[in-house]
DNA sequence: TCTGGGGTCCTAGGACCC
DNA sequence: TCTGGGGTCCTAGGACCC
């Protein structure tokens, strides 16, 4: 029998910056940003949460929700340094790991009861170890299989620990709302109501025949999730079985839409340069790009190119996404725009010579330039390919002080 | 209420090939 | 000469998750 364990950190972002700050416990607490920003809830403090702050919700909404909540930006590297400690942690009690965000785990403890106790005693160590390891709260839910687990480990918040005897499944699962399995959202959540399906247990009555026929793969699927089954979908795959990413894309929302044809091009030119740096990072190659762009309406608009060639180029990547702008942009105010690479390979497949001497000679330039960026920051490295006509803008941006240096691209480009 | 940024997976149509 | 079937790749959009 699978004993597998689903860890949830509580109120994560919220939880770290009160290690750096203990003057922010038991206030209502919002990251993400000041309350007249561009932008959404990214964790509210249980405190905040009493006002109806949720992560998601607009800024201004939450401001208007709890004007006396503490509202602050963020510091995601903290948050990568403790979703590291909190995996080290994970690792010392089982080998079969699966780090599914940056605040949550599955763990396989099958076959584990001589070492670590029977599930419920295994998850008391685990939350002890994790406290103690990191100063955090978390919550576990334990179950035979993953999605029954992730639920649990939701019921159990905060900071509790709940485990579903094998067998239990269905009954347990039976008197929640649809809502509760991991992939129902808000419209599938309203086309089951619409057929008079509410609960889990709903689900489970009816025929699977049915359940395909009217929502598809995923109705399939469903009908073994209401049997608390890891049935289909990113649930069936073995527990540290994802590994490399499928797509790696930055984006940016302005803080005010714009026209600006320079502004738009020299944002597209620095998204570019960032997803550039993390293919060579991970020793990625992409074969194709894609532009993103979102107007005042929320409307979202993506056009994509394969390349006859896989790269790790930023000046590959800025080419590409600069003409799929120019061909595609109507001249309409902007609010967003976005570089994403996908087709992704840990090989750059057939080059010929001279490509292979110039990719030499680039990778060189562009990791030179990396490390720079680690040591100064994003800003202080700019491509002088970069900076050719439209994208001139990029060195007024800068700041003071920092040494901002050009790489020079290699002869023959 | 006025909506971030980073992802994954699914669907569906068209091109192209055998 | 009225029109098959399957496989794979590419593209666009959308639901969903944290």
């Amino acid at each position: 029998m699978r004993v597998i364990f689903h860890l949830d950190m509580d109120a994560f972002f919220v939880s770290v910056e009160e290690l750096f700050d203990p003057s922010l416990k038991g206030k209502p607490v919002v990251v993400g940003g000041r309350p007249d920003q561009r932008g959404v809830v990214s964790a509210a403090s249980y405190a905040a949460r009493r006002f109806g702050v949720h992560s998601a919700m607009p800024l201004r909404t939450a401001y208007k929700h709890c004007p006396q909540a503490v509202f602050v930006e963020g510091h995601p590297t903290r948050y990568r340094d403790y979703s590291h400690k909190v995996h080290q942690v994970l690792q010392s009690f089982s080998p079969v790991v699966e780090m599914a965000s940056i605040d949550e785990a599955y763990l396989d403890l099958t076959g584990s009861e001589r070492l670590l106790g029977p599930p419920l005693q295994a998850a008391n160590k685990l939350h002890e170890a994790i406290q103690a390891g990191t100063g955090l709260n978390c919550s576990i839910g334990a179950a035979t299989s993953r999605l029954v687990a992730k639920i649990c480990s939701d019921q159990a918040k905060p900071n509790g620990i709940l485990w579903i005897l094998p067998g239990m499944e269905a009954r347990f699962l039976a008197p929640l709302e649809v809502r509760r399995i991991p992939g129902v959202g808000k419209v599938m959540e309203k086309n089951l109501h619409s057929v008079g399906i509410r609960k889990v247990g709903d689900l489970a009555l009816l025929d699977e025949a049915f359940l395909e026929q009217r929502f598809g793969k995923w109705g399939l699927a469903l009908a073994g999730k209401a049997k608390g089954l890891d049935a289909g979908g990113w649930f069936d795959a073995e527990i540290g079985a994802g590994d490399d990413p499928k797509s790696i894309s930055h984006e940016h929302t302005f803080d005010q839409d714009t026209a600006d044809r320079g502004q738009i091009e020299s944002t597209l030119a620095r998204m570019s340069e960032m997803v550039g740096r993390r293919l060579r990072e991970h020793g990625l190659w992409a074969r194709t790009v894609q532009l993103k762009l979102r107007y005042k309406d929320f409307s979202t608009f993506t056009r994509a190119h394969t390349l006859t060639e896989a790269t790790q180029l930023d000046t590959v990547l800025m080419a590409e996404s600069r003409r799929l702008f120019q061909r595609n942009w109507t001249g309409k105010p902007v609010r967003l725009v976005g570089v994403q690479a996908s087709s992704l390979d840990g090989e750059p497949g057939q080059m010929n010579l001279l490509e292979q001497s110039s990719h030499v000679q680039w990778t060189k330039a562009l990791t030179a330039a990396d490390k720079l960026r680690d040591k100064f920051g994003e800003s202080a490295v700019s491509l002088a390919a970069g900076m050719r006509g439209r994208f001139r803008e990029r060195v007024h941006e800068n700041p003071a002080g920092l040494p901002g240096k050009k790489i020079k691209p290699p002869p023959g480009e």
